[in-house]
DNA sequence: TGCAAAATAGCACGACCGTTCGTTTTATTT
DNA sequence: AAATAAAACGAACGGTCGTGCTATTTTGCA
C-alpha cells in the first residue's frame, strides 16, 4: 500500500519514457513528444504550449503531433501527468526509504525544496498551472488540482505520523504545519524566480527549521 | 517624506480615475478603460488581456482602444500602475495613521490580508502576473517587479522599525520575517483561490500568529 | 514478401490576435 | 459660428492558433 495512488499498474496510453519493455513507434514518439511539452510547458507554461512550436522543436508537423492528443486539452492533460510522475518519483518515493516521522518529513521537504531550488530556473507546473487555471474549470483544472491535493495530502500524512511518532507536541496542528510550509515553497519560488531575490533557499530552511522548532516535541 | 515612492506629484498622463480637476474626453475614457482592463487583467491574468475583448467591454471599437496606448505593452504598464496605485491606497497609506511598530505592522498585514481575501475571488496581478513575467524580460516585467519589491521593502522597514521600537527581539531578522509573512499571503491565495481550501484565512492569520511570537519581545 | 493498420505529412478552414491607415465624428478653442 | 484639434471608427493586413480533412509514408505482423 502506498500513500500516493500511483500509477501502480501501466496506465492505459500514457508512456512515461519508461513505459512497457515493448513499446512501439507511436508510443515512443508520444513519449518523447510529451517529453518535449514538459520542457516547454515548465518555461512558458500550459497556456503559452502551442502545438505549432512543440512540432517545431520535434521537427514533425503540426498535424503528426496533434494526431497524437486529439486535442490540445489532453495534451495538456498529458504533460501533467507526466510531470506529477516525476515529482513522485523525485520528491516522494525516496522518502518513503526512511523511517517514518521526523526523519521523512525532513527528507520530504528536502526534496520538494531541492526541486524547487531546480525550478528557479526552470519553472514549477503547479504553481504556474495554478494561476493559469485559478477560474477556468475543465479537466486540465482538474488533473491539476488533483495531482496537487494528492501532493499535500502525503504532506499532511507524514506530519500526523511525526506527531504519532512522538516527534511533534501533541497540540501540533498538522494541516496549519502544512500551511506553512507550502506557504515557505510558494515564497522561495516567488522571490528567488520572479524577484531574483538572493539568499531566498536559506530563507525557506530557516523558516522550516522555525516551524519544526515550535511544534517540535524535543527542542 | 514617505516611505512608498507614491506618484506625489500629478503624474503625467496617467488618469487614475482621480485626476486633475479639469478632465478632458481623451482622459476620461482612458481611465475608464484602464478600470476596465484592470478588471480583465485581474481575473484572466495580463497575458489574457486582449484590445478586442477590452473593447467590446468598453463597448468601443477595437482602434478606438488601442489609440490611447500605442500598443499592447503600454496598456498593460497602464493597467499595472493603476493596480499599484490602488493596492498602496488600500492597503499602505491606511497603516500610516497608527503608530509605528507593531501596531502598524499588524495593520499593515491586516489590510494585506483583507485584500487578499477579497483577491480570492478576482485574482492578484502581483501573483499571475509573477508566473507570466517569469522569465520574459522587458518593461512590463520591469513595472510588475518594481512595485512588488517597493511593496515588500515597505513591509521590511515596518519590521524594521516595530524591533527598533523594541516590539521584537533583538536578534530577529526583519528579512526573514517577510520572507515567511510573504509566504502566508502566497499560500492563502493559492489554497483558497486554486484549491478552494476552506478555513484558509484563519490558516494564515494564526501563521503571522506564530511568527510574531517567535520574534515578538513580549509574549 | 505482401498487406492492413498505424503514423505522419500536407493543406485549408475559421477564429482571434495586435497593429496600421484613412475617414468621420465629436470636443475644444478662437 | 467657424476653425482647429482630438477622439473614435471601420476595414484591412499579416500572423498564429487549434482543428478537420485527405493523401502518403512507415511500421509490424501473417
Amino acid at each position: 500500500m502506498t500513500i500516493l495512488q500511483l500509477s501502480a499498474k501501466a496506465d492505459r496510453s500514457q508512456p512515461s519514457l519508461a513505459g512497457s519493455v515493448v513499446m512501439h513507434k507511436g508510443q515512443q514518439t508520444k513519449a518523447a513528444i510529451v517529453d518535449a511539452a514538459l520542457g516547454l510547458a515548465t518555461q512558458i507554461g500550459l497556456e503559452g504550449l502551442s502545438i505549432g512550436a512543440l512540432a517545431e522543436v520535434m521537427r514533425m508537423s503540426k498535424s503528426g503531433v496533434f494526431a497524437h492528443f486529439g486535442s490540445r486539452e489532453e495534451l495538456q492533460i498529458s504533460v501533467i501527468r507526466e510531470y506529477f510522475a516525476r515529482f513522485e518519483e523525485e520528491v516522494f518515493y525516496p522518502a518513503l526509504g526512511v523511517a517514518r516521522g521526523l526523519p521523512r518529513l525532513e527528507l520530504l521537504f528536502q526534496n520538494w525544496m531541492r526541486r524547487t531550488s531546480v525550478e528557479i530556473d526552470s519553472g514549477c507546473l503547479f504553481i504556474s498551472g495554478a494561476v493559469e487555471f485559478d477560474d477556468r474549470p475543465g479537466p486540465v483544472r482538474d488533473a491539476l488540482a488533483g495531482s496537487v491535493k494528492t501532493w499535500l495530502s502525503a504532506i499532511f500524512r507524514a506530519l500526523v505520523q511525526a506527531q504519532e511518532c512522538g516527534h511533534l507536541k501533541g497540540d501540533a496542528d498538522p494541516h496549519q504545519m502544512g500551511f506553512e510550509i507550502h506557504g515557505l515553497i510558494l515564497a522561495l519560488h516567488y522571490e528567488a524566480r520572479f524577484l531574483k531575490t538572493p539568499g531566498s533557499i536559506a530563507r525557506a530552511n530557516q523558516g522550516f527549521a522555525n516551524i519544526l522548532q515550535r511544534y517540535g516535541s524535543a527542542n
